[in-house]
DNA sequence: GCATATTTTAAACATGCGTTTAATTTAATT
DNA sequence: AATTAAATTAAACGCATGTTTAAAATATGC
């Protein structure tokens, strides 16, 4: 039975967390391509090579920035899920519900963790990170394939191809108003002296995407 | 006459015209930032520095590249709005039909012009292009709020914030179906054997949008 | 046709990037 | 305490970026 000692005499908090905290939050404010070494490891208080050293690359970071946050929330998901799995009847509300809790329980990763990740999934998106979506497909590809055939059981007149697509589109939606939420607060500022928020955002958009959703006009 | 004087036997078009059109295929296929002006300058066989002789930086060029398109769509959806205004009631799907005729008419500035227009779109939100932003809002922020005035009489139960909101929302999905479109396909290829094309993706997001917009579970 | 203005060109500049190196400091093991 | 392993550090490397310069080429106006 050995110890692992203790390492947490000089700095408080690793290095390794430092690093991720630090890229964690630039990332979530410029996105990933934006932002550089120099300006994480200054933010972390901590040697510009001390990233290479602990992660390897760059890449590396990225992903194990986004990973810590996906580690937590597609279990959490996947719980809420197999809660639904139970019920006899479900509509998509119902389904965009379930992402409610996991979403909270990110703040366990970061007082503004709910905030982060989305953005971070955003910037993964619309930024030319093949890497994460692989990373994503191929280590929650189950989970996702679960919520589809959940969304699927929620709307029976839709085909599973139709419900491919609006998943899609509600996914691009979601993205577009985390990365541009700040620009669009500001306009609804300027416009209607709105006094918007990150939360005004999402809730906007969760009607909207219900609707999308749902929608019944045909195909 | 010995010599005419036509410079279209050595560069049949303009410097700055090649620039552009060099410029716009590779911001709408990579993004602005992504794009550097010697891919640019390379693809369009001229001179590196000619780029800061005829625009003056990278980020005038950006500027110009979207205004040539603004600079046709807008007064073509202008005159769309106006034969709304004459019509004695309207719907969503009007409103966005509307916005064909305009997307089609950027054929003459690019063969692909409708396609790149919409990306360079998305890369201006998605990107921190605020420059760009406040140019559009200020060339042509009437024209967008013709628009949303229409959408508001199309949908009077909803107020003008909540259509500002659903607006661009719809911009966001459209946007994201431009961009992973092609991904897109492929997947509903491999996943369900569906022989999709562009035609398909836009055919199932005009559904989603109209159903979103008109989303009236409540607020 | 000559002088003038405009455009094109090759080269360099200054800056910032991710990464690597090699020496030093700190921690762990014996 | 001595030895070994791990972590930190300052500095440099190689490369790519947007921009500027100053000379050469070309077009324009009288």
């Amino acid at each position: 039975m050995s110890e692992t000692v203790t390492r947490t005499r000089k700095s408080k908090t690793s290095t390794q967390k430092r690093i991720l905290d630090a890229a964690e939050t630039l990332f979530a404010r410029e996105g990933f391509e934006q932002t550089s070494l120099r300006q994480i490891t200054q933010e972390a208080n901590v040697n510009l090579a001390s990233v290479n050293y602990h992660f390897g690359s760059k890449k590396a970071l990225i992903q194990a920035v986004v990973a810590r946050y996906m580690n937590v929330f597609m279990p959490a998901l996947e719980a809420e899920l197999k809660q639904l799995d139970e019920r006899p009847s479900i509509d998509s509300l119902a389904v965009f519900e379930s992402f409610k809790a996991p979403l909270v329980s990110l703040t366990q990763v970061h007082k503004r963790g709910t905030e982060h990740f989305l953005r971070l999934l955003g910037f993964a998106y619309s930024e030319t990170q093949g890497h994460l979506r692989r990373y994503t497909q191929s280590a929650f590809g189950d989970v996702l394939q679960h919520l589809l055939a959940l969304l699927h059981r929620a709307n029976p007149k839709l085909t599973e191809q139709d419900m491919f697509w609006r998943l899609h589109f509600v996914l691009g939606a979601t993205v577009f108003a985390q990365v541009s939420g700040q620009a669009l607060i500001e306009i609804a500022q300027a416009e209607f002296d709105e006094d918007a928020d990150i939360q005004t955002v999402i809730d906007h958009l969760i009607v909207f995407i219900a609707g999308g959703l749902d929608s019944q006009l045909d195909g």
